[in-house]
DNA sequence: GTGCCTCGGGG
DNA sequence: GTGTACGAGGCAC
């Protein structure tokens, strides 16, 4: 035989070469070299199953279609016995020659009679060949083979076997972080098509660089001066062609650096081949745009940021500042980017732009380090590329977990809906989690309990799954869900379904991990608290997949007794807290929030390990946390109580805030500023005069216009042309008359303005900040619609009304003549 | 409830 | 490329 080799896959194509499918695995080799491993003895396939009693293999044998001169044919049939939701099902195993024939032969047997269904004939062929070869990407494999020549720009390893090696994972993949700073005047919008990039800068352990196409005075040694734009993107080129990165990574990259840098690269007619085969990078523009290429994983940081750890961050807003300032304590500089342009235009030095622009680098570069632990496990888990993970949500993670497992299972995937099958299972709602509803107030010593992963213990301990439901063989004896309508929904007890064995093994794989992380501080933690907050996360998706309208195995039935057997508990639970004597003052879903009264927090405790004893299989209900104080806010509307908006401040005067308003910029800054420091101040000082003075003092201040302009200034985007409009907003107006000034205002331009005094309509008060000498804003307008309602009901609950808000120093004053 | 509009990330 | 594409929240009606 012949050479040997050992890698770490990354990266998975194709190529048809000489009529046949050859795989390309891009990775780095044991010793650390980049290589490609080629494989060509992977054929395509689909599942044909025929109705029961006939037998069609033959007929399929010699299936053949001709189209545009084209002959597809199937090349061969196995006869093999699968199952299909739970059931044994006779299937057939169609290969075909190319990757492309199958959707196109799978289609033409439709018209067939004879089959009861095709399966997996839209399974990528490249993500197919890593599930039925049991490759994960980042862990270690020996090829065997030779090497051998192909127009690459790595070394191509022609495989003949390729197995795993160990259960070594390739920990330190070599990253590389870009960032560019474009030409936007204020007021225009962002337009790659119009204007340049101006900067570009890399990050790596190693290495950083900034290229300017404009020269000035600069000491920064990492400043490259470059002649033109052009110039600007050949060096975006060499440096990755040179650095030879296994991972380019960015902020956004997916929406905004690659796309940006490709549309210009096409205006100087630029080749971006930086592909591993010489294939250019692949901008595919969408709602959702992605920028591929091929061999080098492109990671934007953001995009998994937002699908994947998003619940797990404090921060409601995912631009980079809020996210670095969580995750890595880091802030981006602070700098006028709207400053950027002009000291371009001007020719001034550019210093602390440059700075900028590589910190954004440097920042995105850090955020993807300290994430690769949960993006390989992540990756080791669902068995996907770092490509796919990265863009992947929940639903697509857990499909693909399930689809790469159903091969252990000898399960056949279910098909993608059909889009009539979309709409019609859209169009089904059904009952959601249980709610206690909170009573508006400010409480003491609040004890919060939990169901450690409610809904996924449910789906193991109660077997729930598409293959399990109302089996035959339990109908009798089977205790069904506790559906509050009439409808009997059970599963099997005899026999442990697909889903609910994959769920549990996420569960206990989870546990033992944990047990494993509680003594260890050294660096392993990291990649243990990775791997089980990646079980979690997984596990966690289950029901929501359940009962996903474009799931493969969607069953609403499922997602219904899930949620039934979730409300069951939550109240079981409820009803005995209050029995043991604590006063329940909130509940949603699997938590419990309780006053200890006049019990204790052992008490408590000991409440919990009871309720446990009684508990099925992996359930668990968990003493969750203490909190000397806490606030519970009434929705505006509606006789609901608020759902999920809170603040706790904990022992160490920690505020935990749930479900305020989320801070969006079409707030002004004193709306924003006045509703946090008011939260701070009753909850952390418990002086809620205090906070009501604070209120009136800064009413009193907008009054008196002592606030500053800056903070009243409102933003908003302008989402299409000016004309475009039918409802014309404050924005719209202002865009209008900056458009009649010269300014080219279009979709997309920030606007920014302040509603001055006047008894005009809104929209014709509405100035931009640059119009305004003295602080004329119209203070009423800001009280009543920007910091009144900001913190409105925080004071319900303390008793007070808008009208005590509202009173000014002196009417007080005068009250107290009266 | 439906439909329209806006935001988000990036400069 | 075994093709194709957001998701939630506020507001007016």
């Amino acid at each position: 035989m012949g050479d040997k080799i050992r890698f770490f896959p990354l990266d998975v194509t194709y190529k048809v070469i000489d009529e046949k499918p050859v795989i390309h695995l891009f990775g780095r080799t044991a010793d650390n070299k980049q290589i490609c491993v080629l494989y060509d003895d992977f054929e395509p396939y689909f599942y044909v199953i025929p109705k029961r009693g006939f037998d069609i293999a033959e007929q399929l044998k010699n299936f053949k279609l001709t189209r545009n001169n084209e002959t597809y044919s199937i090349t061969r049939v196995e006869t093999i016995k699968k199952r299909y939701l739970g059931k044994e099902v006779n299937a057939l195993k169609v290969f075909t020659k190319l990757p492309r024939d199958v959707p196109i032969i799978s289609h033409e047997l439709k018209n067939l009679s004879n089959i009861e269904a095709i399966n997996e004939k839209d399974i990528l062929f490249s993500r197919r060949f890593l599930i039925d070869k049991n490759i994960t990407p980042l862990t270690l494999y020996e090829a065997e083979g030779s090497f051998g020549n192909q127009n690459l720009r790595v070394p191509a390893f022609k495989a003949e076997k390729i197995e795993a090696f160990g259960t070594e994972t390739f920990l330190k993949p070599k990253l590389l972080s870009i960032d560019i700073e474009t030409y936007t005047p204020l007021y225009r919008e962002i337009k790659p098509e119009k204007n340049p990039i101006i900067m570009l800068s890399f990050y790596a352990e190693d290495f950083e660089k900034v290229f300017v196409w404009k020269r000035f005075k600069t000491d920064l040694d990492y400043v490259e001066f470059v002649d033109s734009e052009a110039q600007l993107i050949e060096k975006f080129k060499e440096v990755i062609e040179t650095y030879k990165p296994d991972i380019l990574t960015g902020y956004f990259s997916d929406g905004f650096d690659l796309p940006y840098i490709k549309t210009r690269a096409d205006k100087y007619k630029i080749k971006l081949d930086l592909g591993l085969d010489f294939s250019e990078l692949k901008v595919s523009k969408g709602k959702v745009t992605t920028a591929q290429l091929t061999g080098i994983t492109h990671l934007d940081i953001f995009k998994f940021i937002r699908k994947i750890i998003s619940g797990t961050l404090e921060t409601e807003t995912y631009n980079l500042n809020s996210v670095a300032s969580e995750l890595l304590g880091e802030k981006k500089h602070d700098v006028d980017l709207n400053q950027l342009s002009k000291a371009w235009d001007d020719e001034t030095e550019l210093n602390e732009f440059c700075e900028y622009n590589l910190n954004d680098a440097r920042l995105s570069y850090n955020l993807a380090e300290k994430l690769m632990p949960t993006i390989s496990e992540m990756v080791k888990i669902t068995g996907l590329t770092i490509y796919d993970v990265n863009r992947f949500g929940f639903s697509q993670l857990v499909e693909w977990y399930l689809m790469r497992h159903a091969l252990n299972f000898n399960e056949i995937s279910p098909n993608k809906p059909s889009n009539d099958e979309i709409m019609k299972r859209r169009l089904l709602t059904y009952k959601g989690a249980f709610v206690f509803e909170p009573k508006p107030g400010l409480y003491d010593n609040i004890v919060v309990f939990d169901y450690r992963s409610l809904y996924p213990t449910i789906i193991g301990s109660h077997n729930i799954s598409p293959g399990t439901i109302n089996c035959s063989c339990c109908a009798e004896e089977a205790t069904p869900a506790p559906m509050e309508d009439n409808k009997k929904i059970w599963f099997c007890s005899k026999k442990k379904g697909f889903i609910p064995t994959l769920i549990e093994d996420l569960i206990t794989r989870r546990t033992r991990i944990k047990e494993i992380i509680k003594d260890q501080i050294d660096e392993k933690f990291a990649i243990l608290d990775a791997r089980q907050n990646s079980l979690k996360l997984l596990a966690n998706s289950f029901y929501g997949y359940l009962g996903f309208f474009a799931a493969r195995w969607y069953s609403i039935e499922c997602a219904q007794a899930t949620t039934a057997f979730g409300r069951y508990y939550i109240k079981d639970v409820i009803a005995k807290a209050e029995e043991s004597g604590f006063k329940v003052i909130y509940g949603d879903t699997d938590s419990l929030f309780t006053t200890l009264g006049d019990k204790t927090k052992e008490d408590a405790k000991k409440f919990s390990e009871k309720i446990n004893q009684e508990l099925p299989g992996l359930m668990e209900l968990e003493f969750d946390g203490f909190y000397p104080s806490g606030i519970f806010v009434s929705a505006k509307v509606g006789a609901y109580g608020a759902k999920k908006k809170y603040a706790l401040v904990d022992e160490n005067k920690m505020l935990k805030i749930k479900g305020f308003e989320s801070v969006r910029r079409n707030w002004s800054m004193i709306a924003k500023e006045v509703q946090e420091k008011v939260l701070e101040i009753i909850l952390k000082e418990r002086d809620n005069e205090k906070a009501l003075e604070y209120v009136k003092k800064v009413v009193n201040d907008l009054r008196n216009k002592k606030i500053i302009l800056e903070k009243v200034i409102i933003q908003t985007q302008l989402q299409k042309e000016i004309s475009d409009y039918d409802a014309r907003g404050p924005h719209v107006a202002v865009a209008q008359r900056l458009k009649n000034q010269g300014v080219n205002v279009g979709p997309g331009s920030m606007i920014r303005f302040v509603v001055l005094q006047g008894s005009d309509i809104i929209r014709n008060r509405s100035k931009l900040p640059e119009e305004i000498k003295e602080n004329n804003y119209d203070s009423d307008y800001y009280i009543n619609n920007q910091v009144i309602p900001a913190v409105e009901r925080i004071f319900n609950v303390l008793g007070y009304t808008k009208e005590d808000l509202l009173e000014t120093k002196e009417q007080t004053k005068l009250e107290g003549f009266f």
